[in-house]
DNA sequence: AGCTGAAACGGAACGCTGCTCCATTTACTA
DNA sequence: TAGTAAATGGAGCAGCGTTCCGTTTCAGCT
């Protein structure tokens, strides 16, 4: 219902070989602006860099969103499948949860401003939220549930909150060596061991 | 140094009633706008609201941070005058820690886009961000180290990076009920007691 | 009070960005 | 090869930040 495709657009399937073409030449041209500039770059300089009008743009990714969604999708599917398997083999399912954000945390903080956007205040990039929601949410919910079966942490902690207060805490400007929003993270996942019952 | 003036604009010193006048009517049209479309409203807005042109605007407060600055002022100072006194009367460091944050998030989460605002990607803000620090951190700090004196903290966290993280954690949406920033902040304070080593 | 220089003012103007519209081009298919 | 619908590109409009400058208003002086 909230996303039903996703990159919203036809991915591939597309009748005319240039929309295909066209299509994947945006996408490489956003990543390599998305790298310099942030996902808030904007439209026209991407168009120019791929050599296409804006409308093309606009027609294969109605939404920034939609955009931002398609270039880092590969990477978010990574993250989601990398769960059953840290699962799996991780010494603990608290070990498992550990490793797990390690992987998203690196995710949000190499790329520029993505975290920001997650939460951005306007809602230009809702389907952005919601496409890292249905895709990550039920992952972490498994390994946090497992986790609080395990007797490793206290239950009562819904996994929306913790991983949008993880995603709170990626944003900000990078490499201010004072600001590792890992840190603060261990200080959360801290906090949700039994151990320090109040 | 960084802060030479609260405002960064010479509060009432200056010799004409009209631009002292003018000054109070920005102020508090900047308030009522930044109630109901956030601090991120357009200035041309909140000139037409106070009935001046922009450029009074623009020559009494350079930056927009200036303007949020001046806005709150008396709240940022409430809040840092706030420290001392819990360290005081509180049942403990830790707890007079505790409620500061309170304080300090009761103050974020009802000021619409704020927190946004301090950790904003662009470079906007860089001043509000400046004022907050040069007021806020020293009572911040002066907490935390009391906590840590009294064992009740672990000691090894900067205050600058807890006080980001708790204004990162409360950005977004307000009235979500699947997200509380005070929960997860609690959850930070438990991780950084003494109690659950590793 | 009237004069005058300077401070303060307002809004037009410029540049940048998001997004749309439509005349033109291009690729499939028959 | 010709017809057609999809795809394209860039001009155009609207919103916002910021500056510039001709005009107005104040405060001190005579």
């Amino acid at each position: 219902m909230t996303a039903e495709d996703p990159a919203a657009d036809p991915p591939s399937r597309s009748k005319r070989a240039d929309a295909r073409r066209n299509r994947e030449t945006v996408l490489t041209a956003a990543a390599e602006v998305f790298v310099t500039s942030g996902v808030d770059a904007p439209i026209r300089r991407i168009a120019d860099r791929a050599g296409v009008g804006m409308a093309t743009i606009y027609r294969h990714f109605p939404t920034r969103a939609d955009l931002v969604t398609a270039v880092y999708q590969h990477q978010i599917e990574a993250c989601a499948e990398a769960g059953p398997r840290l699962a799996a083999d991780a010494d603990s399912p608290l070990d498992a949860l550990r490793q797990w954000i390690d992987l998203f945390v690196d995710f949000l903080v190499t790329k520029h401003g993505l975290a920001d956007a997650l939460q951005s205040d306007s809602d230009r990039f809702a389907a952005l939220h919601a496409y890292f929601l249905d895709r990550l949410l039920p992952v972490c919910a498994q390994l946090l549930d497992a986790a609080v079966e395990a007797g490793e942490i206290r239950p009562g902690t819904q996994p929306y909150e913790l991983m949008r207060g993880i995603g709170n805490l990626c944003i900000g400007r990078d490499n201010d060596p004072r600001y590792d929003p890992r840190r603060l993270i261990a200080l959360l996942l801290q906090g949700l061991q039994r151990s320090g019952q109040a």
